[in-house]
DNA sequence: AAACGGCGTTCGACATTACCGAATGAGGTC
DNA sequence: GACCTCATTCGGTAATGTCGAACGCCGTTT
């Protein structure tokens, strides 16, 4: 078992730097030069084309023949795929979310919290979707969306608290939760109804039904969500969305072997 | 532009170590203690373990909070996904894959060619699929599958001959191409028809037939496949097969702006 | 046409720092 | 309770990553 890493024991500098490197390609997402790297990095650009030489033979950074520019390179991509197939919910709900569509013609996400962020894994857009915020790998805040909030609901109340602590609440629409009993209130009432809806929380005109995952041991492990124009869900329609999304969810958790068991929270699962 | 970079400029070692380590866990896709990581890359536990630190630190690693285990992290799911939404003909090709999908119940794949080998992008599953030999990020050779084969078929020859004399045409199957003039005969036919038949080449009792995809410039960028058990494609359906995929490929070109132009090869094209 | 600026790349010298081996303490197992 | 093996820490030393300067190349400016 690992020691509380005490505070920073000796963070190896080139490595530091080089992975700053793919970091600063990740966040600007076009080819900077050699040139633009050094100036970001603070560095000489004799260093900076050590270590782009390394990254490169490794395929971590690509640089084109043509202006000579770097970019991410290919190798990123592979790894990042074998990262996302060790997540067997990705595989198992796969085709449950493609059903989701077929049926209700709406975008559905399947998410996972991470670090006090709800990081969409998958997603399957219906063809009349409208621009939608989200793209697999990117990351949004919890507490203002459908997703988000189904995971926070499960979550305990200590660790609610720091992730709200640190990332704060706040506003993108009129709607937005911006205060901690509101929420509260909010979570307490999708863990008894079992869904969370997110109606324009994040964006005027977007309106979401999310519900969590329970893997195996009834421990949350993810959740899923249908997200539309406000148009398209209201009414009799959207308590069809409603029910559709509830019976899938627990459909999926039950492909991961999750048995639900009157009384199972007494006894605290597993 | 870039020079031809010497022939090993100067890599810095450590940052070699760190990604032969991200390589590591790539490779055997489990968990490892520092002590087997130490041992497989031939160096002190304590110079693992400060890269490991490292990479921790920028998430590209995790540890297991039970058993201290290292594996893959988080962020390079992310960052692979920023490489991947670089590639347009992804999502250009998506929607017109599901169609595919959706109309013949097969399997589609999408393919780039990359050092000589074809990468899988993107993939979409019918839901009376067999088990595939494909995922997404996955890397088959060129010369034994419908879409290398597409794809080598548009490569000028220098470039072939280089990329055989690398690979070799290893034999899988009965089926399988094992020798230059039969492939360079195979190849030629695939121009004129502009579609790629893999014939159980790679795998007994799995056929597929694949075409080039052309960007703009009219460059061919990637390739697409149905794949399917040799039962199912074969008589009139393999023959509406054909014809569905050689429509998509000319559609998910032109929608990358591609516009075929009587002679435009004699002048060169863009 | 000649001078300039910016590009990626190379080189040598210095001092930072990454590396190793040994030691520690915690968790299991016999 | 002795004996593993695990992740983690520490200090000394030699290796090496870093910098600045210089090169050759290209396109634009003068």
């Amino acid at each position: 078992m690992p020691k509380e890493p005490s505070v920073m024991s000796s963070p190896i500098k080139s490595v530091s730097k080089a992975l700053k490197i793919i970091d600063l390609l990740a966040d600007n997402k076009r080819d900077m030069t050699l040139g633009e790297i050094a100036k970001e990095m603070k560095i000489a650009k004799s260093t900076a084309y050590g270590l782009l030489a390394t990254l490169r033979d490794f395929n971590y950074i690509e640089q084109s023949p043509f202006d000579g520019k770097y970019r991410l390179g290919i190798r990123l991509f592979e790894v990042g795929n074998i990262v996302a197939n060790t997540w067997d919910v990705r595989q198992v709900a796969a085709p449950y979310i493609q059903s989701l569509v077929d049926d209700l013609e709406e975008t559905v996400h399947l998410v996972i919290l991470d670090k006090g962020e709800v990081l969409y894994i998958d997603k399957r857009e219906s063809k009349q979707s409208f621009r939608i915020v989200s793209q697999v790998g990117n990351r949004l805040p919890a507490h203002c969306t459908g997703v988000g909030k189904a995971l926070l609901a499960n979550l305990p109340a200590s660790e609610l608290k720091r992730i709200i602590a640190t990332k704060g609440l706040n506003r993108y629409t009129e709607n937005t939760i911006t205060d901690m009993k509101t929420l509260e209130e909010e979570l307490k009432k999708i863990r008894l109804q079992g869904y969370s809806i997110d109606n324009e929380e994040i964006m005027d005109g977007l309106r979401c039904v999310a519900v969590p995952i329970r893997d195996y041991s009834g421990r949350v492990c993810s959740a899923i969500s249908i997200s539309g124009p406000t148009a398209r869900m209201v009414g009799e329609r959207f308590n069809t969305v409603i029910e559709h999304i509830i019976k899938t969810g627990l459909d999926i958790s039950g492909s991961l072997g999750f048995r639900p068991i009157v009384g199972r929270d007494v006894h605290g699962g597993a």
